[in-house]
DNA sequence: TTATAAATAACTAGATTGGTTATATTATAT
DNA sequence: ATATAATATAACCAATCTAGTTATTTATAA
């Protein structure tokens, strides 16, 4: 399952994007603004930071924003650098195939349906969520 | 996640559907052939009874038998009677979206990822498994 | 120098997973 | 009849994962 805090990171990056660039946004108004736990909202950037996506500056009047363009990252990166890699089913985690021959069949059709799912969140990214999001309301 | 359970239980599907029509397996069998815990061989026919997917006869010469035509069964069916309700995101199993507006964009956007996987699991049936795996091997 | 902000690290309760263990029930071969 | 082979049911458990919380440290603008 795609974690809560996969979701979280994502919307954090829309937040910032949202927002005009050269401007900074502080990891509490962050919280406030999308109704995330404080400490998760840093503990997310943390990990958004090492990715090269995000930078903060500390001290008064400091703040996060983002160092790449939001169109450059998708949904599925973003979950994978949070949760580590995808697999809907543990057999796809294992490198090598199980002997039991129904079993190794299965295989191909977990691949096939994972990959379904994952290209659509190859076709989504950061930008797209944001103006859409912008639309909506 | 899709548990091991659920892939065991297809598993034990496709092996029923591979024994002649009218012949019965035991549940140790199964468990031998496939290398599944015998206990949760049980656990989980008990289960797929429930479902009016398989019956047992008890006592000597007893076993297992199919009781539908394994192409009526689909993978996402076996999936849900054993997991429950599919959803690859928490999001998805909370009857009324969220608020944030960027969260309710991604609902959507979690949806067609997860139809996109379960279209995959409604095509493969029991029966295309079970004749997947005798021709691989 | 002090308030403010990010950064880092360690901890935790509760749920889920992948089983195991124990016991009961039933049908049939002898 | 009765021992036995088989299904059936229920309760339990250790390990891991999830979604957080708590505490401490470091940098900087005013």
């Amino acid at each position: 399952m795609i974690t809560k805090k996969a979701e979280y990171a994502i919307i954090i990056l829309a937040e910032l994007a949202s927002h005009p660039e050269g401007t900074v946004i502080t990891s509490k108004e962050i919280a406030r603004n999308r109704a995330i736990p404080s400490n998760l909202v840093v503990q997310l950037l943390a990990v958004l930071k090492e990715a090269g996506w995000t930078t903060g500056t500390r001290g008064p009047a400091g703040g996060i924003r983002l160092l790449i363009d939001p169109s450059e990252i998708n949904l599925r990166q973003v979950v994978e650098k949070i949760d580590g890699p995808i697999g809907i089913t543990r057999c796809l985690f294992s490198e090598t195939p199980c002997q039991n021959k129904t079993h190794c069949s299965l295989r191909g059709i977990w691949a096939r349906a994972q990959q379904n799912m994952l290209s659509v969140l190859e076709e989504v990214s950061i930008k797209d969520l944001a103006e859409k999001a912008a639309k909506d309301c």
